[in-house]
DNA sequence: CATCAGGGCCCTG
DNA sequence: CAGGGCCCTGAT
């Protein structure tokens, strides 16, 4: 079991994203599956971090506006960081965090749009990002594989308490993600977490991350084509895993490769209001996202779903219960 | 109770 | 390149 570690407060940095920056739309993501790792509230997002073999407690804390961003970034660890650290933690968080992402041309292409403009001025500011490293997302999208949210849930659960370790930090206690070379697992141990036969893939990916087949930083500096295919390399992951990939941790914001059939009945009744249960065929949605969204493809439906999902947030969408499996 | 499909992917023919 | 199988679970 892992053992329970209580974080001190290391100190606090200040962090300045290109505007506009719109904080909890960017820190939260309505339809994205609670995880342990991290929590929200309005202005504020606790998250744990793995980074250079430490275990970090970050808070962020919203201290700007959209047109004047400004958060307070607070380090919570167990021995200080040395301050070489402290400037490189900053630029991968900024990576992570998109916080460098410049969405001048995109507000200009769209404001005016019939469907997107007034979405978009709503979430003026708001970005597709990934807090975690690229392996520790691809254990959230092994999870995510042919099963429900509630499922998914479970099973992130189970590997946190088995493998990660459970910090505690300003009044939080949050799991932290554990390294490829500490899940010395066999396929059986991870099997009794009843993950199923993602056992494997599990076990595959930590492998190869572990013999080193594969390097994050290295990746980030790699073609689109190149990052595609080195990630449809890795045992058990197929295309749905690897478009989420390319878009939330690469920031490839034309993405739209792959749409899978759930999406494919909800994009139909979103963008041609038709029954879901007789959705437009994908490679028709395909060529109408090249259409009317390009280079721009994967933030704009970001943008649609995420407002769909904050509606959801605040009251049932009536139609889309039943499409999105709890 | 039994059956089935799921917020995929692998493997086989 | 189409289709069956896979861990489990909740829905029917």
């Amino acid at each position: 079991m892992p053992i329970a570690q209580q974080l001190a407060h290391q100190h606090t940095v200040e962090l300045t994203p290109t505007a506009p920056f719109l904080f909890d739309a960017t820190f939260h993501k309505p339809d994205h599956f609670p995880s342990a790792d991290t929590t929200w509230e309005q202005g504020v997002r606790w998250q744990t971090m793995r980074w250079l073999g430490l275990r970090l407690g970050l808070v962020f804390r919203n201290q700007g506006t959209v047109d004047a961003p400004c958060l307070a970034l607070e380090v919570w660890a167990q021995e200080p960081l040395p301050q070489a650290g402290r400037a490189a933690m900053v630029t991968e968080i900024r990576y992570r965090y998109n916080f460098d992402l410049d969405l001048a041309p995109f507000q200009e292409q769209f404001s005016q749009h019939p469907a997107l403009g007034p979405i978009l001025l709503r979430w003026r500011g708001m970005r597709p990002m990934h807090p975690g490293s690229l392996y520790e997302y691809l254990i959230i999208a092994i999870v995510l594989q042919n099963a429900t949210v509630r499922r998914s849930v479970a099973m992130l659960h189970a590997l946190f308490a088995r493998y990660g370790e459970l910090l505690h930090f300003d009044g939080q206690a949050l799991y932290c993600f554990w390294t490829p070379e500490e899940l010395a697992a066999t396929e059986g141990q991870l099997r009794e977490l009843k993950i199923g036969y993602r056992a494997r893939s599990v076990l595959r990916v930590t492998q190869a991350f572990a013999a080193g087949q594969l390097d994050e930083h290295t990746l980030r500096a790699a073609s689109y084509s190149e990052q595609r295919s080195t990630l449809l390399d890795l045992y058990g992951i197929g295309p749905a895993s690897v478009g989420y990939i390319l878009a939330d941790v690469f920031h490839h914001m034309d993405e739209m490769a792959h749409i899978s059939p759930w999406e494919q009945r909800i994009y139909s009744k979103l963008f041609f209001d038709v029954d879901p249960d007789t959705p437009v065929d994908v490679a028709e949605l395909i060529a109408w996202f090249d259409a009317n969204f390009a280079p721009w493809r994967w933030l704009a439906v970001h943008y649609v779903w995420e407002d769909l999902f904050w509606q959801r947030k605040n009251a049932p969408v009536d139609w889309l219960e039943r499409l999105i499996r709890l």
